[in-house]
DNA sequence: GCCGTTCCTTACCAACTAGTAGATTACTTG
DNA sequence: CAAGTAATCTACTAGTTGGTAAGGAACGGC
């Protein structure tokens, strides 16, 4: 039942892996078992289909973001949950669905481009909270306004997913995960068995 | 002349911009203001085209790192003219070629697959050998092994890259970049004016 | 029993995709 | 000048792309 999220889920995986132009209606058709005119039922073109996918992604990024909120002890918690959320679509071999629109931002339909943009300040907004917080509470030490080291995280943790996905190798993303977050965080102290910890997703 | 040469040029542009699934041979060939059958007389087909721009991808960029080799003062010097690199990139409204063949990379043929890795590796390793050299030289302090501290470096200007260009604001990434190479190469110095400061390409 | 809605179907379409066959031009070299 | 070769053309192909038109089940409410 309900075609349409089972639509999305199969559109948004493709996206993720393939990017907006690496899949058809054709492929989603194949993969449901219904046909390509069913599917322009659902969703009457591929850039509202499109649109759909970023916003449904938003809204469960942001739900995603609250838990986090409720949830973890304190910001460095919070920036390493946050991480977590990261290391979780790389496990499923997928890109950040909008880091990967970000890729093919020029060829996307202008709806698609704002949604992009959107994800991004949503992200942004929300981990410029956690940095301000942080600080404040004294758990996180950084240079510069909390803005800038949310952008610096955001850009680093995509850009390290793009990179290890391609090596087919998530721990290459947990690895640089840890030492950003050490980084931008201000943690000075020295710890072992770096490669052990756990980012928790 | 040397159409091949001006076809590479073309074809370049279009991924760095659209994605290797983002344009067409008719692109190409509308552009050039030559037949689509004569751009199959120089690239037989996609996927030599696209390898062939990897390997002179490479080519040049392995040039421009040994340019910074040869002339750039010490490790520090040398981070900063690397980032300058990319910031050159996104000054024309680029993706990096290989960050963006990254996003397509599970839609590409086999020989690109393994010419995108091959470029990561040739900048991870010659990036390992500058946090090398700046931790003998004892300009550059950082924690655990170069390698670790060249793939997050490398990843994070991807990232950063790919998400400034969505906002079409190259400062968004020149910003991020200097604040890595500080946090990543270790320098503790507090300075007023960063956003002045310029990386150099 | 009929009406409207929801969902899906078959059967199209024009435009575009990468790629091919074969002729033609132009340049070079013996 | 003849022969080859390099580079381009016209004309075409088979398959795919996103998208449409029209209709038919299945459902509920009245």
């Amino acid at each position: 039942m309900d075609t349409a999220q089972r639509i999305l889920d199969v559109a948004e995986r493709l996206v993720q892996t393939q990017g907006f132009n690496g899949f058809s209606y054709a492929d989603i058709s194949a993969e449901l078992g219904i046909t390509k005119a069913s599917l322009h039922y659902h969703f009457a073109t591929k850039a509202a289909l499109g649109s759909a996918l970023i916003t449904r992604y938003c809204a469960e990024f942001r739900h995603a973001l609250q838990g986090i909120d409720v949830s973890a002890a304190d910001a460095r918690e919070k920036l390493r949950r946050y991480a977590g959320l990261y290391a979780e679509v790389l496990r499923q071999h997928r890109m950040c669905l909008c880091g990967m629109l970000a890729a093919d931002y020029t060829t996307l339909p202008t709806l698609m481009r704002s949604g992009v943009k959107e994800f991004f300040d949503l992200n942004e907004s929300w981990l410029a909270q956690i940095f301000e917080e942080g600080r404040k509470q004294g758990v996180l030490r950084f240079r510069g306004p909390p803005l800038d080291s949310a952008r610096l995280l955001l850009g680093s943790l995509e850009g390290a997913m793009l990179v290890a996905r391609s090596y087919g190798d998530p721990e290459r993303f947990t690895s640089a995960a840890q030492r950003l977050l050490a980084e931008v965080s201000g943690s000075r102290k020295k710890r072992a068995g770096r490669t052990d910890r756990r980012l928790g997703g």
